[in-house]
DNA sequence: GACTAATTCAAACACGTGTTTCATACTTAT
DNA sequence: ATAAGTATGAAACACGTGTTTGAATTAGTC
């Protein structure tokens, strides 16, 4: 509790070498802690595991970041920082029918699992604060997950013409990420019952293609099938079991 | 290692009061093992939290199962064992047009989730073994989800009229079970970007019944879209983009 | 080159964990 | 009632964890 050392972890003014930003521990035991804290989660993971693997000392974690959680917080602070959801956002941003919108987030989103090859750690930081969160899961929720939720709530609304927050609407949305989000939770169970899953970047736009055509297959078809329902929404649609 | 005490935990036969399978204490902790494994997960877990949750001594855990991972390997074996995922098999054996088996066994797997509100704790410890392998997740996944992915394989695969083994056919499956497993998955995501979701009986059945017409709405057009395509299966079918 | 602050290091600390010990109460058969 | 095996209890043990300590080393400044 009692912080009377030195502990930089919070410090203001750093005053030489600010400009390069290269604290070479702490950027290396930020790099190491990353993919460590991804395969392992936050409790099983150990500081002395991500020290050696850093070539740092123990008393480095608590020097430049404070404690454990200090150095997982800004893991994933970084984490959010980075480039790697922005082609999702940004794919969501342009001026094109929607169903292109949201075949190029779906296919954004998947090359995200794998950077080339392995898989993305940022992506399964997340899969393990879904199982056992930490107080970073808000952290986690506001930036990536409710921002594409309701990006995505506001696109198939549109498409299948019912408001955002209908039913409806909402099962469409999980019902198109669960089919993405499946790939980076379920791995272990996909490997062993899809041994020829390999991930290459080629094969990830096929799948990526593939769940735009199963999802738009539905949302292209709904309004079509649903006789002028009214505006206001009751709680569900005629089903559109037999459309042929 | 030195198991020199008694320990009646692989005992084989117990000389009396066997008939009932009565044994208060081992029932009560295996009872409470299971609902702390499935919210903390295996290593989370502590034994003293199962022991004063079960009003038992620590000891007893390691008198009864041995040691920790005795106790979670009875609860897992026991969880295969039990009645839960009967109704997703019986599903699978009904002799009726196969969107029907499919539009059942999607139904049974998403009643299984919730079980009288409360989520079914039997699927939650999947989840966490998926984040966290531990030696249970090789039987978990022999027992329960190759069984069934295989089925689903061979029920769709007839569906849309290709090989269980092709890559599409592997797709629509993952594509399926994705929808369904996002549910127990990612709770506190869902809980967030939907608060409207209650997961009641009559709502998991809504949930259940788009997975459904969600997944049948491609599945069903799948063969009218792909003109008479060779057996041996080329790697992707013409886009089904505008079914209209 | 000396002084000062920042950083690293090996060692130790405090604590929670799974596990074991051994004494005690209990149950059952003789 | 007695003896033997079963089950429980409180305490202690061995070990790994995050964290702290204080000295040693390094880097920057005058």
């Amino acid at each position: 509790m009692n912080k009377d050392r030195s502990s930089p972890g919070l410090k203001a003014a750093k005053r030489t070498r600010r400009p390069a930003d290269a604290d070479p521990t702490r950027e290396k035991l930020l790099d190491v802690a990353g993919r460590i804290f991804a395969d392992r989660g936050y409790q099983a993971a150990t500081i002395r595991e991500i020290c050696i693997a850093a070539s740092a000392n123990v008393a480095a974690v608590n020097y430049h970041f404070g404690d454990k959680l200090g150095l997982y917080t800004e893991v994933v602070r970084q984490s959010l920082h980075t480039a790697k959801h922005e082609a999702v956002q940004s794919a969501l941003d342009r001026l094109a029918p929607p169903e292109e919108i949201l075949r190029d987030v779906i296919r954004a989103r998947m090359r995200n699992i794998c950077r080339g090859g392995r898989p993305n750690w940022h992506l399964r930081i997340l899969a393990h604060e879904l199982a056992q969160p930490t107080p970073a899961l808000r952290q986690l929720i506001d930036k990536i997950g409710r921002p594409l939720a309701n990006r995505l709530l506001d696109l198939i609304g549109r498409m299948i013409g019912l408001p955002a927050d209908d039913e409806k609407t909402r099962l469409c949305v999980v019902s198109a990420m669960g089919q993405m989000v499946v790939y980076d939770f379920a791995d272990p169970l996909l490997k062993s019952v899809w041994p020829e899953l390999k991930m290459t970047p080629e094969q990830v736009d096929r799948i990526a293609d593939h769940i735009a055509d199963f999802s738009l297959s539905y949302i292209q078809n709904f309004r079509s099938m649903t006789p002028a329902r009214s505006i206001k929404s009751t709680k569900r649609a005629v089903k559109p079991r037999a459309s042929k």
